[in-house]
RNA sequence: CGCGGGGUGGAGCAGCCCGGUAGCUCGUCAGGCUCAUAACCUGAAGGUCAUCAGUUCAAAUCUGGUCCCCGCAA
């Protein structure tokens, strides 16, 4: 009545799905994910949200560098599983893996493919002010998210919607999705399409110079790159309150009314000209401090309108 | 020991370098003005200046330890 599965994740986003195939029963004979490394402040070594979650269950964790050894080839294979699941594990599988299932490797992709194939998809959308976002289960081939999909979900972007809130939307949708595909997988009645060869997109990795705002450019664009940052990694304007130049990340923001030159402060809620419009600050976080509302920085900073934010000059 | 910022009335900050009366912009409460108000005027309450120890006649301010929060980098 289930199969046997092999799991492959990474972060947040892979966890639901982990969750929830383990709550249908199905056996996990192995989870694998991406090595516990130095990360945050201190350099700790901490381990992916997967493998906290795998350990919780008391799930087998495989932690590979790389998967293209045939040492890792022969372990994979001796799971004698049915079907790998992967999410957004960041590693890639070479063929002789993807073979080794006798139903193959499951692939969950957050957009609606072959939009937004690649590293970023939720982000990369929500930047790109697209209405509607998505999951996909495909089977996986060598390309890059280009294997045919089994089963999509949809959904409707609202204009202010931030890439977090999208994100933990999706996780969910995917996981149940996933579900979903794995059951109908069992049954032997999961119909693939091969992806349309139109409306391919990629979703590179974001970068550093993706969360720098640039004042100069529209008021659609930098409110869509702030909510497709938000609330990880933000975007940031390089600000100067007097003691040189600061970071000042913008978590959340509306479409202003005002315009004027851009970057220049134009009232006193925040409202900040761009090369087109204008937008209104919501939500910020200076270097080193809390997140606060925008007037509180506003208060604090001693800024008023017609100041420009990233100094005299 | 990766680099760095910070913990000051309910909020956001200044004051710290050059020790000696707790300040600013708000919020709250009371009263006033007003047809009315989130506007304006007047007044009030509210702070062991994270914590422990040290230096000193005197510490928010100098020194050392501890706890907590955060930015960068990865």
């Amino acid at each position: 009545m289930s199969l046997r599965l092999v799991f492959m994740g990474t972060p947040d986003f892979a966890v639901p799905t982990l969750t929830e195939l383990m709550g249908q029963g199905h056996d996990i004979a192995a989870v694998y994910t991406r090595p516990p490394a130095q990360s945050g402040r201190g350099l700790e070594m901490r381990l992916s949200p997967v493998h906290r979650t795998a350990e919780r269950f008391g799930l087998p964790v495989l932690h590979p560098k790389s998967l293209r050894g045939l040492p890792e080839q022969v372990v994979f294979a001796a799971h004698d599983a049915d079907l790998a699941i992967v999410v957004a594990y960041g590693l890639i599988l070479p063929k002789q893996l993807l073979d080794a299932p006798p139903l193959g490797c499951l692939n969950l992709h957050a957009s609606l493919l072959p939009r937004w194939r690649g590293a970023a998809p939720i982000q990369r959308a929500v930047m790109a002010g697209d209405s509607e976002a998505g999951v996909c289960v495909m089977k996986m081939e060598e390309g890059l998210d280009t294997g045919p999909v089994g089963m999509v979900e949809a959904v409707s972007v609202h204009p202010d919607m931030t890439a977090g809130e999208l994100h933990d939307r999706l996780a969910k949708l995917g996981a149940d999705l996933m579900v979903r595909a794995v059951g109908a997988m069992e049954r032997g009645s999961l119909v693939f399409t091969p992806q349309p060869a139109e409306g391919v997109t990629y979703a590179a990795k974001l970068g550093n110079e993706d969360s720098r705002i640039e004042w100069t450019r529209s008021a659609t664009d930098i409110h869509n790159q702030i909510r497709g940052l938000s609330p990880f990694p933000g975007a940031f304007a390089n600000v100067d309150l007097g003691r040189g130049p600061e970071r000042l990340k913008v978590l959340k923001a509306r479409l202003g009314s005002g315009f004027g030159q851009p970057g220049t402060l134009l009232d006193a809620e925040g409202t900040i000209a761009c090369g087109a419009g204008s937008v209104r600050l919501l939500q910020v976080q200076r270097a080193g401090k809390g997140v606060m509302a925008a007037e509180d920085f506003l208060r604090g900073a001693r800024l008023s309108p017609g100041d420009q934010l990233a100094g005299r000059s």
